[in-house]
Parts: C-alpha cells; structure tokens; sequence
DNA sequence: ATCATAAAAAGTGGTCAAAAGTGGTTGCAA
DNA sequence: TTGCAACCACTTTTGACCACTTTTTATGAT
C-alpha cells in the first residue's frame, strides 16, 4: 500500500495525537513510531519494523559494539503505538522533543511510512520555491543510475 | 516480546529503583540485573538470561581461559532482583558504582533486555544533541550487506 | 447541480485509578 | 548499637477512560 498526502493536525495538553484515518488503514493494527531522519518521526508498520529488526539483529550480540549501538539507539527510540478509545496516540516526551513538536504538527505519506513533523519544520524543509522543487527532482532523476 | 522505549528516572536516597510499568510486564517475575557493557547494567528476563549464557557459552570449556574468567564476571555480578512492597528493586552497591548512577538515570528497552544508564553517561554515549542519531539510521539502513 | 441528512472522523475537557515519587518507622543482622 | 533493608503511609503525576461537541465526508433526494 503506497502511503501518501499531507495532513494537519495538532497535538493536545495531553501529548496525543491522531494518524488521520487514510494513512491508519493502511498501516494496520498497532504501528510503532521511531525517531526519524531530519528531526521528524517516522511511523512504520508492526510488520515493517519486525522484518527490520528480524534481518538487522537477528542474533543480538552485545560484544559487537557498532551493532550495540545502533541497536541500543533504534530501539530506545521506538515505541509500539496504542489507542484510547477515542482513536489518539500517546506520544512519548523523547519523541515530541526530537521532532520538535510545539503544537502545530504535520502529517504525511511517505511511500511505505508516515513521517510526523512539527508545522514549523515540514514548512523550512518542503516549502520550495517551483525553481527549488524542479531542482530536487532534478536531483533524483540524475542519481537513477 | 521486543523491548523498546526509553524513559528518564531517579535513583532515591536508599539506592532504590523502579523499572517502568511498560518495560517491567515484558520481563516477566524476578528478572536478573547485571554489569553491563559500556558501563551499563543489563536486565534480563530469566528465560532471556538463560538463553544468553546458553548461546554464549555453550561449550563451557575451563581450559579456555578468555570465556572462562568472561563467564566468572558475568555470573558474580549479577542478582535476582526483588520487589519491595511499592513495586521498587534495591540496587546493590557495586553495580550502581559500575553504571556510575548518582541521581538521575535512563532506563531503555534494547531488543531482548532493558538496560539502566546513569542519564549522564546514556546522553555522552547517544550523542541524542547531535545528528549521531541520524548517521545511526544511515549506518543501519545501508548495512544491508 | 444543490441541499439535506447521516455517518465517520476529529477535537475538547473532566474524572479517576494506576504508576511513580517521597519520607518516616521498625526490626533484624552484622 | 548501628546501619541497612523491608515496611508503611502518603502525595504527586500520569495516562486511560468517558461524555460530549464540532467538523468533515459520504450519500441520496429534490
């Protein structure tokens, strides 16, 4: 399922947020939620994450210490998310703060994610001029091979 | 059951602890604490424990003396924990020295273990304020080999 | 098309019990 | 008899739940 759109939401007092019911479906039940790249969240399916952590620390082996560590900072990063009643997540101090999360907050798909950002920094990072958007796909179009 | 999560505690005045409600239901009755590696302290489930020590040594041959004297540092450090009243562990003086815990401490989910960090030492090691985080996703995700 | 209506999704605030934090007291064992 | 660990009483904080409102989306009739 290719996830996609953009979507803006806030966060409460009570820290909960709400994955807009499009991009929820797809992602099935129980997503986690990780520290992302570029100070954003990323949001991945239970399925997603277990192949990942199945094919990268299969045999967790703490006498590799590149392994341990990239272990130790992925996991303590990740949280397995859960509903109240009312459809919202909890999303833990650690997390708000990585991405720099106010109030404001944003929402997208990104292909086989979703990526929570703060208002604030999706705008910085995607709000391009049509030049700089021509320009970026230029960027992956060269890079194909 | 894969631990993850990463939350901020205190150590009180009497060396007691409390293992996060999240992290304490996965690990199951009376886990074991023990020296960790990079001045940590590793929790183990006992099942998770008894498949470490399993793996790991194996072949418990005392003519070898390298995994022989690793086996004795394993084994003399670590206790069986036991819960007070109020759900809290009595940390043994040697391992809060080995983790260098003065107050404030970092408790993380790591795959198969949860490991306790002085919040000093987690943060030096994490590098959380810098882009350590995101060179770690970089590191993991072309690992593919 | 436009409007009415229903259903789903999203937003808001209050309440309460579990979890976490704090300090004092007691009893046992070095 | 002194130090420490287990116990007890209590406060604070947090997170899960409930009741409800508002907004958006979908659907069907005029």
């Amino acid at each position: 399922m290719l996830l996609m759109g953009e979507y803006h939401h806030q966060i409460d007092e009570k820290s909960r947020i709400r994955i807009p019911a499009k991009l929820k479906d797809a992602l099935g039940e129980s997503p986690v939620i990780l520290k992302g790249t570029d100070g954003c969240l990323f949001v991945y399916s239970q399925e997603a994450m277990n192949n990942m952590f199945a094919t990268k620390f299969a045999n967790n082996d703490f006498t590799q210490a590149d392994k341990t560590k990239a272990l130790r900072l992925l996991t303590s990063s990740t949280v397995v998310t859960e509903e109240d009643k009312q459809g919202r997540i909890l999303l833990p101090q650690n997390l708000i703060k990585h991405a720099g999360i106010v109030k404001n907050i944003v929402t997208i798909g990104a292909f086989d994610r979703v990526e929570i950002w703060s208002e604030e920094r999706w705008n910085a990072y995607a709000n391009l001029d049509s030049d700089g958007y021509d320009e970026c796909l230029k960027k992956i179009a060269s890079k194909d091979e």
